[in-house]
DNA sequence: CGGGGTTCCTGGCCGC
DNA sequence: TGCGGCCAGGAACCCC
């Protein structure tokens, strides 16, 4: 599932790609999460940025000229994004759009959890988690001090609170349970104190930066725009791991339902 | 406005 | 072999 080191590798192998390009014509599913695609053409492709999981393609009238747009694409938990080709065994393409250098920008989504949307640039008023999106991981705003105050705003589980992307932009499951096994915070705490949010915040950058460094985590349907897997998986200590032996200590790693995502943590490392 | 519940989706896997 | 049931889960959306 795309989470912020994914989407940030799709970012930077697609980025050269896009840019400069023009859209000639867009198809898309019939689904209103994909029909947007369509309100693209004719736009230039100047810039691809990304904030937390949320792939932002700037459109401009003409080349070269100031972005009045912004292509926001959310590749949900199946979502693979590609400059070429679609091959046979693609069968899922949600949207596709013909560049003008001859080639398609296709947008394949087997569970079709994704969505996209075309809006006034830098007009993030209509897409509710991304206008709300806490501080990217390694920008300066996400601190210690930073997380605590967003955690101690809400009464939820940290689990809940890390995948909400408030108190920071970008973990899902994967990234989330990783960081609060390194952190060696039990899922389901509701309040964190100043030691907890120093660890915390040192284990989710950690765990972000070194998921980007490894080309993200590719457990089935992530590849990369060349077609590639990342490598991260063979990191992973904790997420997926339940009822093997903690990395840490060799205690049984235990998992249960947190508001319906499966969550994996150390009963000893991890006390309540 | 926070928080709880529901919904969207397909494919892989399991047991019968 | 075929098939029903279950599971994976991010975020929009509805409602209180």
């Amino acid at each position: 599932m795309p989470e912020l080191p994914e989407v940030e590798t799709i970012r930077r192998e697609l980025a050269g790609d896009v840019d400069g390009r023009s859209i000639v014509e867009a198809w898309s599913h019939s689904s209103a999460k994909f029909t947007p695609a369509l309100d693209a053409v004719g736009a230039t492709v100047i810039g691809l940025g990304r904030r937390g999981k949320y792939l932002l393609f700037d459109l401009a009238p003409a080349k070269g000229a100031t972005p009045d747009a912004q292509l926001i694409i959310h590749l949900g938990m199946t979502g693979q994004l590609w400059v070429g080709a679609i091959p046979e065994e693609h069968r899922h393409v949600r949207a596709k759009w013909l560049l003008d250098d001859g080639r398609h920008l296709v947008f394949n989504d087997t569970r079709r959890f994704g969505r996209l949307r075309v809006v006034p640039h830098g007009d993030h008023s209509s897409v509710t988690t991304l206008a709300q999106l806490g501080p990217e991981p390694d920008a300066a705003e996400f601190t210690p001090a930073s997380l605590k105050a967003s955690v101690a705003a809400s009464s939820r589980r940290i689990k809940t609170q890390l995948l909400s992307q408030r108190p920071v932009a970008g973990l899902g499951n994967i990234y989330a349970d990783e960081a609060l096994w390194r952190a060696r915070i039990n899922p389901s705490r509701r309040a964190i104190t100043g030691p907890d949010a120093q660890r915390l915040h040192l284990a989710i950058t950690e765990v972000i930066a070194e998921g980007i460094a490894n080309r993200g985590t590719t457990l089935k349907d992530y590849r990369t725009p060349d077609g590639g897997t990342g490598s991260n998986q063979h990191r992973l200590q904790c997420y997926g791991r339940g009822g093997q032996p903690c990395r840490s200590c060799g205690t049984e790693l235990r998992s249960r339902q947190i508001d319906q995502r499966t969550t994996t943590w150390c009963p000893a490392c991890q006390r309540s």
